[in-house]
DNA sequence: TATTGTTATACTCTATAACTATA
DNA sequence: TATAGTTATAGAGTATAACAATA
């Protein structure tokens, strides 16, 4: 089969229909993922770093900020309060006097083994009303959103 | 097979698996998205707004509120907003007087129709890091994604 | 008395611009 | 001169509380 068959050609209609379904799905979902926090106290950004360093180990407030897809500021905003909550440490970077290097703290591993239970307790409610093969999908394509989402 | 081999068990390794990599890949999508816009103007909201509007003819702002998951008074600006740019018509309601009907106009159908050009545009740029079997995917999910985001 | 929608207000998150320190 | 990070400020979007009109 050739790339062109593949290709999300834009007068393809399959590959149209499921464009605009996954990007209603996402802009409803994430709102509906704001309200399933385990710390009220702690905004998706602040979650989705904490996730980030767990799978990273560390990294710096720029690298952070464009992972993110946020500005530096922002990310000089959400570290501050993530040190401030005891879930970050900042430290000075072994080459470069400018930069910091941010890690989590043993906390926030805690606090996202946590944030995992609940989550995963929100979806056993919803799972009620998805069959095997739906749940099969998911699986399927949850890797191929998360490559997605890192382009 | 039983019910019990495809429901969400919490020990299960790769529903979780597939729970963090949704989560993660559609809070940064979405994020992503906000910058998609077809309409520098027009916030997420208001185009999901007018998406379910395409999708259920009209709604009273309670609906809308509901659907969208956000609270009435922020439905009352949105709606607001969208009536002083001419994609929506507010009418009374036939039989409750407490109540208005929303409802879309031309000038939103060809916003839309734009506005899924430019999401086609923007996911064939990234279409040339997925290869045939990840589109196959995304294709199969994509309704199970917005089946979700409706429970 | 309950419900629909609105007004007034405050909060959270993010961005831009200007600044400091280091490379 | 360029880069990493910060500070100050403004704007967008949403929520809560109090209110008005209708059921």
């Amino acid at each position: 089969m050739s790339y062109a068959n593949y290709m999300p050609d834009l007068s393809d209609g399959d590959n149209a229909v499921a464009v605009n379904a996954l990007r209603s799905a996402i802009m409803r979902l994430s709102r509906r993922l704001k309200h399933q926090r385990v710390d009220e106290s702690l905004s998706p950004t602040e979650m989705s770093v904490l996730g980030t360093l767990a799978r990273c180990g560390s990294a710096t407030p720029g690298e952070l900020a464009r992972k993110e897809h946020v500005q530096p500021p922002s990310m000089t905003r959400i570290v501050a309060l993530l040190e401030a909550k005891g879930l970050v440490r900042l430290e000075p970077h072994p080459d470069d006097r400018r930069q910091k290097v941010v890690s989590q703290t043993e906390t926030a591993e805690a606090m996202l083994e946590q944030s995992r239970r609940k989550r995963n307790a929100w979806l056993a409610g919803l799972a009620e009303d998805l069959d095997e093969d739906e749940w099969a999908k998911l699986r399927a394509a949850a890797p191929v959103l998360e490559k997605l989402a890192h382009l």
